[in-house]
Formats: C-alpha cells, structure tokens, sequence
DNA sequence: TTCTAAATGATAGTAATACTATCTTATTAA
DNA sequence: TTAATAAGATAGTATTACTATCATTTAGAA
C-alpha cells in the first residue's frame, strides 16, 4: 500500500492550488531548493521561475507575491509536524514521555518523507530555521493573522500546550512554554551552527545536546 | 552634571562613524522612526534621505546597505543593554536578585533615556522584538559574524550566562539559557501583542506576566 | 470527437529598489 | 590660507516586483 499524504492548506495561502497541478508542485519543489541555497531575502520569482523553466508571470498566477509563498511553506511544515506529532503520540498514554517525543520532533532532523514526494522535508527543516519566523516579523501579521495564515502554527502550540498540561494540569504556561520549546527547538539549532558562543553546545552540531537543553529546561518548569 | 553615554562601535558596522556627525546621526534618530513605522522590509535608503532631507547617496556614504545599518542599530542596543544591565546589577551580592533584574530590563519597555539624545530607546526596543532577529537569520551570519558584527549581543549573553553560573555553577547550559530568555523575553512580548494565542498572556499586554513566566522558567531550570 | 474553458507560455512594460559615479559647494583643521 | 573632507546635487544602471496582453496547449464535458 502507498500512502499519500495531502496536507490541506488555508486557500487564502495562494491564487491557484500549487498541489493541484505539475507546475505548483514545482513550484514548491524548486522554491524551498532555492530559498535554501541563497536564503529568503534573495530568492526571486524571475530566479525560481528560470529554475524551473517557466515565467515569472506564471508564478504570480500562484501566489500573490514572495512572502506569501513562505507563509505557504512555513504553514506546510507546521501541519506536517503536527501531523507527525499526532503519529508519534498516539498511543501513549505517559504525557512525559509524549512531551519528550515531541522535543524530538522539533529538534532533530527529519529524513525525507517519501509520502510528499514534491517536498523534501530535511531541507525545509532548514529553512524553517533560519527563514520561519520571517514569516509573521512583519508589519502585516495581524492582518495575515486575520486571515488564519498561522493557524498550523497555532494549532501545533495549542497541541503541544495541551500536552504540557496532561503533564501538570496546575502549570500556568503551557502556550508561552510550548511556544518556547518551538522557537527554541530551531534558534538554538540556528546559534549552535552558526553562533555557537550563543550556546552550550560548541560547534558539536550535535542535536540530541538541544534535546537534552529542552528536556531539562521543560520538565524542571512543569513538574509538580 | 551632565551624563553623555558614548557607545563604542564595531568600526566594521559602517562607512562613516554616524555618531561623529550631524547627519550620522539623524541617520540613525529617522531610521529608527521610520523602520519603527513601515517595518525593515519596506524601508529604503530613499525614504530614510527624504525624511532626513538628504540624498540617497548622503546614507550610502555611512552604511553600505539597509541591513549593515540593521545590525548597527541591534548591536548599539544590545551594547546600551549590556550597559544597562552593569549598573543596575552593579552593587549587587545575591545572583538571584541579579538575574531577576535582568529578566526585568530585558522583558520591560524602557523610557526614553536623555543620555542618548539621537537614539528614541523605547521604540528602539519595539524595533528589536519584530527585527532584531533578522540581523543575524541570514547566509552571511558567518561571515558577519567573523568581523564580529554581534559581539555585543553575545557579550550580553555571556554576562548573563555568568550570572546563571553565579546562581549555580553546576548547570549544565548557562548560555543557552541566556540567550534562550534574551530570545524569548522579546518574542513573548512579539506573540503577546500580535498572536496571543501563542502565550498565555491574552490581550493584557502586560508585560510584567511575561517577566513571571521567565522567571519560572529560569530559576526552576537553575536551582541546585 | 469536438468544443470550450482553463492553464500555461511568451513577451512587453512600469515603477520602485539598490546601488555607483561624478561634480560642485560648504566646512573644518593644520 | 590652504587643503582636505563632508555634504549636496544630479544622473545613470541593473535588478526587483510586479501587471497586462495575447497566443498556444491541455483537459474535461457535451
């Protein structure tokens, strides 16, 4: 049996569905490459439209503009790790070590999942580390909010917040903790690579010591 | 007696020393309103010159581009923190009450601080919270970093990873902690003001709740 | 199978951005 | 007083971030 997994996505995200034909897929595809390869603030829609041997015109029938294709992207990954959160949590009955699987799965690197085959998920990983929070440090949050764009995003803290309070019902944190586990989970992987003196971590790049930094950091605030 | 507080840049941040002019320095007083006002992304060398009544090329010949003149404006606040938290931990014995002081001026809006007359501190600290980060979540980070662009910034890390050590000298990772609550005190503020749903703080927009939950992440984190 | 609508391709054009260059005038320090 | 230095004025270029139009291909319904 093969598994497809569609991950469905706010329509105010894009023009056109990029899931729903060869060009969109594409366009995904080649936009986390070249977002990756040369950062977000010099990708361009005539460079990804040369990558991927069409227009630019023919992108802006996709999406209004390049910010709206990362809040895309951004979104993307967020649903995708909730969904990842929900299969690795399942069937455990301990939150503990529910919670301690889900650091995990913030913090280290994910193989590709050959279930999205026009997405390769170890280099959105990275993009989303150095390029996610781009995403709402904008003038234009609260309209994009308004307009659920973070709503992965939101879903996943809410999820893990719950998670925390299965823990210790009587915490007073769990959304600014899990939206701390989030952001740490990634800028610490940021510093750890390219700051290092911002860490404990040296220049090891070693994942399981962010693990462990969230572990303890986490569990000394939540337990009772 | 009349206080000047001089920083002392990285000579690499810019062309042309800003504070050694009058138009150095309404450079950094208008780009400060301005980037405050649209946001980093819209702002241009074009509109800082107009609003200044300069040229365009006036600006250019003080900061090479509109992210040097980014990450001039970060570090000077992250010096001007460090600076900060000297004095107010200055005479202080006990590290508890000294790390307490610390979270406060990082989480807490700062009044405009007459030292510095060219600098608006209070929306300088807005600025910060939506922008800081863009300063270093680049492909240059290395390079940027190896002619020490955020020496201050990790200056103030390190200081505040001693006073963690000074608390307890056996925990395992004082600076991530540091910049872990460096980076949240400002991203809990950002989340609290733009996607409440992220923190637990509501609508209030208190910031003194943002303080609290520091607190009990770090001294639950570091007690013996 | 044919018709029709939708998607894509090809091309052009515009305003703004991100610079660089040059020349002149004002200021200031030796 | 002169000689450097900073600043003002102006111009110009390549790239970016779009919008518009028309032709062609493709896919789905009649």
């Amino acid at each position: 049996m093969e598994l497809h997994l569609q991950i469905k996505m706010n329509e105010k995200l894009f023009l056109r569905n990029p899931e729903q034909s060869d060009l969109g897929k594409k366009i995904i595809l080649h936009s986390i490459q070249l977002i990756h390869k040369n950062g977000f603030e010099s990708f361009t829609f005539k460079k990804l439209a040369e990558d991927i041997g069409t227009t630019e015109a023919g992108i802006y029938r996709y999406f209004e503009n390049k910010h709206r294709l990362l809040i895309y992207i951004v979104a993307w990954y967020w649903s995708w790790l909730e969904y990842r959160v929900t299969v690795h949590t399942n069937n455990i009955k301990d939150p503990v070590v529910k919670l301690k699987r889900v650091i995990k799965l913030l913090a280290i690197a994910v193989e590709d999942d050959v279930k999205t085959s026009y997405v390769n998920e170890s280099i959105l990983h990275q993009i989303i580390i150095t390029e996610g929070s781009k995403a709402y440090l904008t003038k234009k949050v609260s309209e994009d909010n308004r307009d659920h764009l973070f709503k992965p995003y939101k879903d996943l803290c809410a999820k893990i917040g719950d998670i925390i309070l299965e823990c210790n019902p009587k915490y007073k944190y769990p959304k600014s903790l899990s939206s701390t586990i989030i952001e740490m989970a990634h800028f610490q992987n940021f510093f750890m690579n390219n700051l290092p003196a911002l860490t404990d971590f040296g220049k090891t790049k070693d994942e399981s010591k962010i693990v462990a930094f969230l572990e303890e950091l986490v569990f000394s605030s939540i337990k009772k």
